[in-house]
Formats: structure tokens, C-alpha cells, sequence
DNA sequence: CCGATCTAACCTACCGATCGGTAGGTCGCA
DNA sequence: TGCGACCTACCGATCGGTAGGTTAGATCGG
């Protein structure tokens, strides 16, 4: 396993390009993979949720397809009937999280002009997105999201870029911001946007479902704490 | 498991001479190990130099004692005369760092009376902590912390006890603000304490030692943001 | 000053377990 | 009769770790 070659040869044959929306989301207080064209099958659907889970408690190095093949009853041989490799299962459970994101976060911040309230809207739809999931682990996307580096480059490359694509909506809207003389003083939109990302990821760290705050409670309090860190006094209402 | 439990003293025994030990934010350039009692031996330094850098680079599960060996230009059955197990490395690594904060950071923050001065220094000697070893990959023991999951029980819970006990000082912190009236209205002590925690930690993910700003500015940015969001107005500077 | 002895610092060669993955079947249903 | 959904049995590679050396240099009594 010395340094560049990591991990085996990407199989790129062809599905990675036009079609990155590989799941649509769907709205569920458990672990939520959807009916799409490459879930069909109520098995297949079983498989990757039990996988994601797996990869949030476990690591994706630390589980092996004998873990996950065990957790849905199966074989490993019949877990391979469904599934093309184990890094295939971590880039469609990441592409699900993502689509997830872009649907419920960026998509509907584009829509709004005035940048607070988009910002507002950006930080709190993201949390909510984070918390929905009633899992002791947290929302499991949020954490697999990170074994992005188990990906071959060209897999790895296209997270990045929309993990990029939702930094910039955050970081554009801190520029709005500043050209509004709504930013606070000497804030620079780069630091800010980034600490604003690690306070909403950190959420899925410590906050456990059956806290003393409700979810509600604390996707508030987030979201006040860090729109005040940014905002120019008196802006943040 | 359960081998010869070597313990390390936590260090406790602080000195606390009442002055505020601020530390100088750049202080070292390279991977600075300690050159303390069981890291005794040269060698000894360069295999945990080199496995914390591994570690980092590449998580601590897809790291194998081979990589490690072949790094510090050794075989892997010579790489297990310095070394009882991987676990072990982990475990040092770890402890190294917890050291380290609590050191540069915890114990100083403990002998300055002023709750919000006390909140200054602690975001700012731990941004300044993380900041300080210029990789590519950021702060080693900052990542690898996280993997404190591949630990034994026993060996995990004394890790997870040095974290909280680290953010019951800032918690403590947030409520003696509170107290105060120095705390914005509404803002729960818990979770301000988890947020701050969050944009402290990751900056250890975006930040690249040559970026357009300097380890300074972004860390007078983080910190001046971080008390923005969770400071009552007018009292933040 | 001279061997004899000891030890830290490595080495080669190997272990059983487990890894991701596959070949080639069986079986029930359309 | 065909096919999707599985299975048993196995592959080569690699994993963390070990047994049992070799060797250079410090240490020792005489």
C-alpha cells in the first residue's frame, strides 16, 4: 500500500459521468433510500442501508462486505449479485447524501435573492437536514461523506467538486453580504464560510436524539449563534 | 488486549503561576514530537513521527505496519522492537496530543480569572496549537484523535474523558458568562460550547499552510467570529 | 590491552486470520 | 426454458504479529 496507487484500478466503465443523481431522496424518519432506478429492489435498498450504517459506525476501512452481507442476512458471494464492489457502495451512498444536500439546501437557497435570509436558510435547512435521522450515530451521510479519500481519483474528484459547489453558495452569499455592509467588520467570507460549515457538521457529532434540547431547539440556537458571528451588529435580528 | 498496561502520567501537577501563558502561535515548522521520557531514543521519534503523519494522510485502518515500517526505512519485524502493537501506536499518538492541549492550553486558560479573556485564550491557543505543524494534511493529532474508535474500550473511555473534560472548561466558561450577562440572550451554553469546538476543528481540514491568508489572520478571523456568535452585544471588542 | 560477554538494533522467514472478490453451481418462479 | 436470487467453496493478497536469528558496539574481568 505505498502512497499514490492506494487502492485498485477505478472501474470506470462509464457510469460515472451524466449520471451523478443516482437516488432521489425521499422524506423518512429512518434510514432513507429511496425506490430509484439503481435501488429498485426492496433488497437492494436493504443493502445499502444497512451499509451506510455500518460505514457511519464502523469506518469504511474498519467493515468489511462480510459485515455488511451478515447485517442483511445474505451471503457475501449473494451480497455481490446485487452490488459491483465495496467502493461502489461508498460512492452511491455518498452521491445519495449529496443529492440529498443540493435538493433540500442549495437548490432552494438559489431561489432566494436577499443573502441573510438565504444564508439563514442555507444553515438551517442543513441542520435539519443532518438531524432528521433518528440514528445514535448521527446522519449517516454526513460522516461517510469524509471516507471520500477511499475513492479512486476520478470518483474522489467529482465529490469534491460538489462539495466545492456548496462552499461557494455559502461563501458568494458572504460576499453579498459584505458588499451590503452587512458583514461584520474584517470578516473575511473564505474563514467564515468554512467555521460556518464546521459548526453545522459538528452537530452530527454530539448531538444524540434523545438530548435534553429538542432538535428544533438546537437547529435554532446554531443557527443564531452563527448568523451573529458573521453578521454586522444589528443585522442579525 | 489487556497486555501490560503501560500508563503515562497525565501531568497534572500543574504549575499554575498565575500569569496567563499565551504561546506564540508559529513555534514549530515541522512535525514537533517531544523529546520526553519514553520517546527516549531517536528512532523511537521517527517512527512516530512518520506513523502520526500515516496516520493522517491516510486513516488509521488503511495505514498498515508495513507502510509505517517502510517509511522509517526498516523492516516490520525491527519496526516491533520499538513497538508493542498498532494499538499501541495509536494510543501514544493520541496521548501525545491530548498533552499537548492540555498543556498549551487547559492549563493556562484555568489561571486567567476573566471568563471572557479565559474564552479568548483557550480558542485561540487551540487554533494556534492545531495551526502550528505546516502539512499538507493539517495538524496530525487533530485527525487522529478521531480514531479513537479503534481503540480498546478501556483505552477509548480515557481518551473521551480528556475531551470532556476539555469541553467542560469551556462549557463552565460559557456558563460563567451567562452569569455574568455577557452571553447573548437565548444562547445555551451546551451547544455554543459544541459549535465553537466545531469551527476550531475544522479548520484543521481546510486550511493549506501557503493560503492567500496567514496562520494569524485566520486565526484572529476564527476567533474574533466565534466570539461574535456567542458574546452579548457590544461586549465581544 | 585482550578477548569474552552482553545487549540494542535490526534482519529473514514465516504464521493464521481475514480481506475483497469470483467460479460455478442450485432453486423457485414466470 | 430462462432468469434473478441466492448458495458453497475457493482464490491470491495482505493483514497484524512472531520465532529465531545476525551484527555492531559498549562493557567487562583479568
Amino acid at each position: 500500500m505505498a502512497g499514490p496507487e492506494r487502492r485498485k484500478k477505478p472501474r470506470l466503465t462509464g457510469d460515472v459521468d451524466g449520471e451523478a443523481r443516482i437516488i432521489p431522496p425521499t422524506r423518512d424518519m429512518t434510514y432513507s433510500l429511496p425506490s430509484g432506478r439503481h435501488l429498485a429492489s426492496a433488497r437492494r435498498r436493504e443493502i445499502y442501508v444497512h451499509a451506510s450504517r455500518l460505514f457511519v459506525e464502523q469506518g469504511y476501512d474498519a467493515t468489511s462486505m462480510s459485515d455488511i452481507a451478515r447485517a442483511v442476512k445474505i451471503t457475501k458471494a449473494g451480497l455481490y449479485h446485487f452490488v459491483e464492489s465495496k467502493e461502489d457502495l461508498l460512492f452511491t451512498i455518498i452521491n445519495w447524501g449529496m443529492d440529498e444536500l443540493y435538493e433540500e439546501v442549495v437548490d432552494p437557497a438559489r431561489a432566494v435573492e436577499d443573502p441573510r435570509e438565504r444564508l439563514r436558510l442555507i444553515i438551517r435547512n442543513h441542520l435539519s437536514n443532518i438531524g432528521r435521522v433518528a440514528s445514535p450515530y448521527g446522519n449517516p451521510v454526513t460522516r461517510v461523506v469524509d471516507e471520500a479519500s477511499a475513492l479512486g481519483p476520478e470518483r474522489r474528484r467529482a465529490v469534491e467538486d460538489r462539495k466545492r459547489g456548496y462552499f461557494e453558495l455559502i461563501r458568494n452569499t458572504l460576499v453579498q453580504l459584505r458588499d451590503r455592509g452587512e458583514l461584520a467588520d474584517g470578516i473575511d467570507p473564505t474563514v467564515a464560510a468554512h467555521s460556518i460549515i464546521g459548526a453545522i457538521m459538528w452537530m452530527a457529532r454530539w448531538r444524540r436524539p434523545r438530548g435534553r434540547l429538542s432538535l428544533d431547539e438546537v437547529i435554532e440556537q446554531i443557527t443564531a449563534l452563527t448568523l451573529q458571528g458573521v453578521l454586522a451588529a444589528g443585522v442579525a435580528d
